[in-house]
DNA sequence: TTGTATGCGTTATCAT
DNA sequence: ATGATAACGCATACAA
């Protein structure tokens, strides 16, 4: 396990030019005749070189690398969007490194603090402890937060998907297909893309004539679970042992609606009939659950394209193109819980 | 965007002291007096001094980085042993670059050459383009290989599932319950992992006195779809338009799985009593689909446990621990569709 | 067209 | 106990 790797020093002593010559010649920049050109690339080739991106990064002051901040990778959601962007980014040049903060304050700002010591180029931010908050670090590079609004979002690019139509249509979906009381299942956390589908939920709700008040919403406290679905599943049986009294739920995301389809159908009720149930995000499960859930699609490529392009451009300093707070269009996807 | 960050000389310079210094107070190695190290470290708390890792790899040829190759991200297993060694190395002070392959030889290879030329210390193979095989790179940075055995398996070190037992007590399973005639759902890809579950299916029926021939594999190709999940319902659907012969199906994986038993209900057959099913991974998908569906569960922690403890093992050189091979244990995990 | 020399921020060796 | 300095591998300003 010997390490050593060959330097551009000893390239240049073996084709007998300068280190300089060398390193413009592999980096095609300044001028050196075709002669030597040969006669370097040989040996590189001959030697297997490969440049040391350490010592670059260094020197360079940029490290071709661009660090991702996620709360769970193990949410499909996430590494759906995860997933895209470094596609995204690998056909750009770009490493990836992704942290996964599982939702602790302390490993976020960990990981900030050693990203930029490697000298990142870039970072997203695709969630985090509450609101993403770190305006020193933000000046010092560019980011840009996806799904979740930062703390100052006056300066920071933001782009997410348009949860407010999302939150609205999915109300919208339930009250045409006739139901009259109608929940929704959230989190105890107030993260912004959530705000966002409670308002769309309110506001379609008083649109059409509604009167609703804390009773259509139900809190899920996951704290005790490692599991949404199972928290949301045992709430929903306690909290209904004797009778369920709404025949709508939305819940806003899959992994809580497939919760209250498990309570709903433990009670003995039937789906659609008694109770109709509409999710958030088109999770893999949605597809394959039963009754196969009803869902508002979140589009993680556009997500992701969106996100890539805002960087890229923070990045080479195209200030003008970029668009502060970008909306990505979701999508409603019937299924056979409404 | 200024990133100009302070460095060691600047510190030097308002303590009074030298570089040297400084370096020895940080590090802690070296002698220096109580006095110079709360100066030193004074200053240190006021301009918020962060040292410069990308020198400091330079400098220490090692980069407390650690490289995980993978090829799918958004693969439920595979995110979740992802997880979990990030979870053990962040304990451990690493950080974590994760590549996703995407099952391209020209990426694997590609992110082989960046993550050594970023001085990674350590690299996980989670799996890779059919049998990962690049000695070269072995003899020069450690490496330890999860879930698919590696090419040349005599100095690598591999941390896998008992995929053979599981293949076998799936089979088992199936044979208890009363099936009689049994197929093996696979893909077509010949990895590590699924070829000992091949040989565990195979075995039990020989075991149990079956004879069974090319009839009981049926083969699921992948290339136009993008969910396996759905190759298998069509293919299924296809092969079976009149008649499914089988009344037991052990499926490679989960997603397979569920994609048999969308298409046996599509078929008007009942699970489990016209056809048994099986699946393997214990993917959150096996908990929510209908019926639920029996699987074997891979244990995620322990295989993210053992690889990161042989991987640190061989990172600090401790050689006589380090077992070649490790067996991590399944579970069978009883549900609706046996 | 090419070479020499300097510096990026650290750590480590060798003095003092 | 502390300081001066070399070296890690590279890119570049300046000379030639």
């Amino acid at each position: 396990m010997s390490r050593k790797n060959i330097s551009i020093k000893e390239i240049a002593k073996l084709s007998g030019v300068s280190v300089a010559t060398v390193s413009r010649v592999i980096n095609n920049n300044g001028r050196f005749s075709e002669d030597t050109r040969q006669k370097v690339l040989n040996i590189i080739e001959e030697t297997a070189y490969e440049t040391n991106n350490v010592a670059k990064s260094l020197r360079m002051n940029k490290s071709n690398a661009i660090g991702i901040l996620i709360p769970d990778i193990s949410n499909s959601f996430f590494a759906s969007v995860v997933q895209k962007l470094e596609s995204y980014l690998f056909i750009e040049g770009y490493s990836t490194i992704i942290c996964n903060t599982a939702r602790s304050k302390e490993k976020e700002l960990a990981y900030l603090k050693t990203l930029e010591s490697r000298m990142i180029d870039g970072l997203f931010v695709v969630s985090g402890v509450e609101e993403f908050e770190n305006e020193n670090l933000i000046n010092r590079i560019p980011v840009v937060c996806i799904d979740r609004k930062p703390k100052d979002n006056q300066t920071t690019v933001l782009i997410q998907s348009d949860n407010y139509t999302g939150g609205f249509i999915a109300t919208e979906r339930l009250i045409q297909r006739g139901c009259k009381n109608i929940a929704l299942l959230t989190h105890r956390e107030s993260i912004s893309s959530f705000k966002n589908r409670r308002k769309g939920f309110s506001d379609a709700l008083e649109k059409h004539g509604f009167d609703f008040n804390a009773k259509n919403f139900i809190e899920i406290n996951t704290a005790n679970y490692n599991s949404s679905t199972e928290a949301t599943k045992d709430t929903l049986l306690e909290m209904f042992k004797n009778n369920l009294t709404y025949d709508g739920i939305f819940a806003l995301n899959d992994k809580l609606a497939v919760g209250a389809i498990e309570a709903i159908s433990e009670l003995g009720l039937k789906i659609p009939k008694d109770v109709k149930v509409i999710g958030f995000d088109n999770d893999p499960i949605s597809k394959y659950c039963y009754p196969k859930l009803t869902t508002i699609k979140q589009d993680t490529s556009e997500l992701a394209r969106q996100s890539c392009i805002a960087l890229l451009n923070l990045i080479n300093k195209n200030h003008s193109i970029i668009e502060k707070h970008q909306l990505v269009p979701v999508e409603l996807i019937v299924r056979e819980t409404t």
